[in-house]
DNA sequence: GCCGTTTTCGGCCCGACTGTTTTCAGTCG
């Protein structure tokens, strides 16, 4: 069983257990051990009993929770809680403004478990005859019904930014003088985001009519002086908060979260007397104020030096950050080279010189062309030939570049048998060769994991590109043994992907952080279709950064003749390569 | 249900906004 899959289990025994209106710690701490399952690297479902009960939150009972899940796919307490509720119920959670105590009162008063049956009883009016319901609260559900309809939730890193750089932008046109700064998920660089969180500090009360007016806005959903919230035409919701200048630390702390972070930094305060929350830090005893303005001060005081938003996921950032062991982290500009892009030798939009003077005006080194092969007859993937003259065409173009030197890669397709689609001699004549999966995506995880494990052993394979074949908010992982993977990666010295695509983002940031553990190296690629695909950068990084990535983790960090010796192909003791030498 | 440099019991993060409440409960983040 999958940590996603135990993870899920213990998410609706805590939405069951709000619903029954249990005790909020046993809630609490059911939402604690589903975090810690999901962000765990390895399989729970395989780990022996004492290794569970290293998991933060995870104690006696529930590590017997998860080997009854792992052992028999099920588990008799979730089953019990469901029989005092339909499981459809669940589903009226998720609406906007409806919590625990609401679908508890729906489903015993009027006997309410389904979405089509609530907004059969809102129409017709039914609602507002339960107490503590009225006009207001039922016009609210209706909406809400609407809503989920039309919006489904999350949405791509990329896609929050564009979406919260207008929105902020049209705040900071208004408020010159404040300062007006996206948190949140966005802060953090999380692959996927809820909604958008934007503080604000030393802007005039007008700032929150400037925000629920403006453009694009389907709907407020609540208006304050401090907190205001709106709904946006493509599906997102945004929230502004305006603190003062004094709290501004305090406040990008709090709402950058995340809530795990948080709560960790809480404890931390108490247990040296002093209470953080969005206005500062205060002593508990006559509440003197001690740090505020910035978060360093906040860190500080605390005896903490500043944690880097993409690591505040409470994965052991603060006990890092106490013993002065936090990495430093990658930054865009560690980079010396993009490895993986295409051109219009297969799917691409540009031609090599293209490419290849872009990557030159970023400011790298070097650059991999890196085009199909033939499996992907839809994307005009190069067979041998074509893959050796356009080998010879990239070295063309790089002979005629001063500041840049251009490799003639491929990106060859994994067969489903695990065999690659152009021959060894071909592959052994070109500089550097990404191996990836793009099509059987069925099969089961055996079959997946073996197929992986026989392109890994080619000894012409020098990064696996997109490891796992994921499409964010689309398609699932196809079936494998990442762990497997990783290892088998770290013996034959095979570096692996981290894909920008804004979708991809694969490796994961847990996956690429356990990867480093183990010692493989990871190269950061844009995948590049066009020449300002390789701005996609930023997000491949966000990921690094995310997985405690330091620039020496990251191969194509190297300087050109460093980069090239890392490769698999030049530093294996792999006979069938000597022989070639 | 977890956890432990006061502890195996008694804690467990906290504030803003809305609606229907005339003093507060529910929801959200």
């Amino acid at each position: 069983m999958e940590n996603a899959a135990i993870a899920r289990v213990f998410q609706e025994i805590a939405d069951l257990l709000e619903i029954k209106g249990e005790n909020a710690f046993r809630i609490r701490a059911y939402r604690a051990a589903a975090d810690s399952v999901a962000d765990c690297p390895e399989r729970v479902a395989d780990l022996p009993a004492d290794r569970l009960h290293e998991l933060p939150g995870i104690g006696k009972d529930l590590a017997a929770k998860i080997r009854e899940l792992a052992d028999t796919g099920g588990l008799a307490y979730h089953r019990t809680l469901l029989e005092e509720f339909p499981p459809s119920i669940l589903d009226l959670l998720k609406l906007q403004g409806v919590g625990p105590k609401t679908v508890a009162l729906l489903y015993r008063t009027l006997g309410i478990s389904t979405l089509d049956e609530l907004e059969s009883a809102a129409s017709t009016g039914r609602l507002r005859a339960i107490k503590g319901m009225g006009a207001k609260k039922e016009e609210l559900i209706l909406k809400a019904l609407d809503e989920r309809r039309r919006f489904s939730g999350r949405h791509l890193l990329a896609d929050t930014h564009r979406v919260a750089s207008t929105l902020v932008e049209h705040l900071r046109a208004r408020a010159p003088h404040a300062t007006i700064e996206p948190v949140g998920s966005l802060r953090r660089g999380s692959e996927t985001c809820g909604d958008i969180d934007i503080l604000a500090a030393g802007a005039p009360p007008e700032i929150m009519d400037w925000f629920t007016s403006a453009p694009a806005i389907a709907r407020v959903l609540g208006r304050g002086d401090t907190k205001s919230s709106v709904l946006l035409d493509d599906g997102y919701q945004a929230d502004l908060r305006l603190v003062p200048p004094e709290s501004l630390g305090a406040a990008l702390q709090y709402f950058t979260g995340s809530k795990a972070h948080n709560i960790a930094l809480r404890d931390r305060a108490l247990q040296r007397g002093l209470k953080l929350n969005e206005y500062g830090l205060f002593t508990v005893d006559d509440g003197t104020r001690v740090a505020g303005a910035t978060e360093q001060e906040i860190y500080a005081a605390l005896d903490l030096p500043f944690v880097p938003p993409e690591l505040r996921e409470h994965r052991g950032e603060i006990e890092a950050a106490g013993e002065r062991r936090l990495p430093a982290l990658i930054d865009r500009g560690d980079l010396r080279g993009d490895v993986h892009m295409h051109t219009t030798a297969t799917d691409g939009h540009d031609d090599i010189e293209t490419m290849a003077r872009a990557a030159e005006a970023l400011g790298y080194e070097y650059l991999a062309i890196t085009d199909h092969s033939k499996a992907l007859a839809m994307a005009n993937g190069l067979d041998e030939r074509r893959a050796l003259a356009h080998a010879k065409a990239i070295r063309e173009v790089g002979r005629r570049l001063e500041h840049v030197t251009v490799l003639a890669g491929i990106e060859c397709d994994i067969r489903p048998d695990g065999s690659l689609d152009l021959a060894d001699d071909c592959l052994a004549q070109l500089d550097l060769v990404i191996a990836s999966v793009h099509s059987g995506f069925n099969q089961d995880e055996a079959q997946m994991t073996d197929r992986v494990l026989a392109a890994l052993d080619n000894p012409w394979v020098d990064v696996l590109g997109h490891p796992t074949g994921r499409l964010l908010l689309r398609r699932d992982p196809y079936r494998l043994d990442v762990e497997r993977v990783i290892q088998a990666a770290a013996d034959a010295g095979v570096a692996l992907e981290i894909n920008s695509q804004p979708d991809r983002l694969d490796l994961s940031d847990v996956q690429a952080r356990l990867a480093r553990d183990r010692g493989v190296p990871i190269v950061i690629s844009t995948d590049a279709h066009s020449h300002r695909g390789l701005d996609l950068v930023r997000w491949g990084i966000a990921v690094a950064r995310r997985a405690w990535l330091e620039a020496p983790d990251v191969l194509n960090t190297r300087p050109f003749g460093e980069f090239r010796a890392r490769l698999r192909r030049h530093r294996t003791s792999d006979a069938r390569i000597a022989s070639r030498r």
